[in-house]
DNA sequence: CAAATATACATAAATTTCTTATGCATAACA
DNA sequence: TGTTATGCATAAGAAATTTATGTATATTTG
């Protein structure tokens, strides 16, 4: 990823999410993406990318669909039916996760919680 | 810590926030205030808390001051002069990974975007 | 009052995740 | 024609965390 630890663990979050919202894409296609949401903060390198791929994909929550456009190979990742619903949760996962951190961050975000 | 992966990554940060917020902690007095703020969600498992208090003070972000209370050790930790300027910086990278991963989940976040 | 739980620290082995460094191949650009 | 972009892959090493222990005292509970 980039510079802060704190992308350590968010990588198949991000993909599972973007292949929700894209219905299929490819990973350099991904890395891509990825840098122009992020106004090139957040940078997958190859080496995490594509283990991070072959699990998800042997983990069954992912299908792949090998292509040759240009002369160049191109693997198409798409979410299976179990990958959609594991989305789903890691989706809420990660809301939770965000209004945790900003709690930890900003505690007086929420004045009812006393300790 | 516990369940989703997402918390990988951002200890060092709690740990640094809580020390700025509250002056001096001792360890097991962080494990407890994280699962209040986020009403059981996170616990931080002293495999990992214990070491990176030692990490963190090695690396001269933190000092100790060693106490017996009740008859029990507790290591009060707080943040050094150093470890408060790096504070500042962790903060500010966490908002942005936060920002970042918001516009990722909902990329519409942020209409001027275009890809 | 004995056993279980809470408080309080610590470390070591194994696992997971990611970085860094390569490697291969084609296309486009300068 | 050399560099950059596109597109995939893997292997070695580093870093953070989990899991499993270990020690010790205090408190609660049956």
């Amino acid at each position: 990823m980039k510079n802060s630890q704190l992308y350590k663990g968010s990588l198949n979050t991000i993909i599972m999410k973007l292949l929700e919202e894209n219905g299929r894409m490819y990973g350099y296609e991904i890395t891509q993406k990825v840098k122009l949401i992020t106004k090139g903060e957040l940078n997958i390198t190859e080496g995490a990318l594509y283990p991070a791929l072959h699990k998800l994909e042997a983990d069954g929550l992912l299908d792949v669909e090998v292509e040759r456009v240009d002369n160049r190979l191109r693997k198409y990742y798409k979410l299976t039916k179990s990958g959609e619903k594991e989305t789903v949760n890691r989706l809420a996962e990660l809301e939770e996760f965000i209004k945790n951190m900003q709690t930890l961050v900003t505690p007086n975000i929420n004045p009812d919680l006393q300790y």
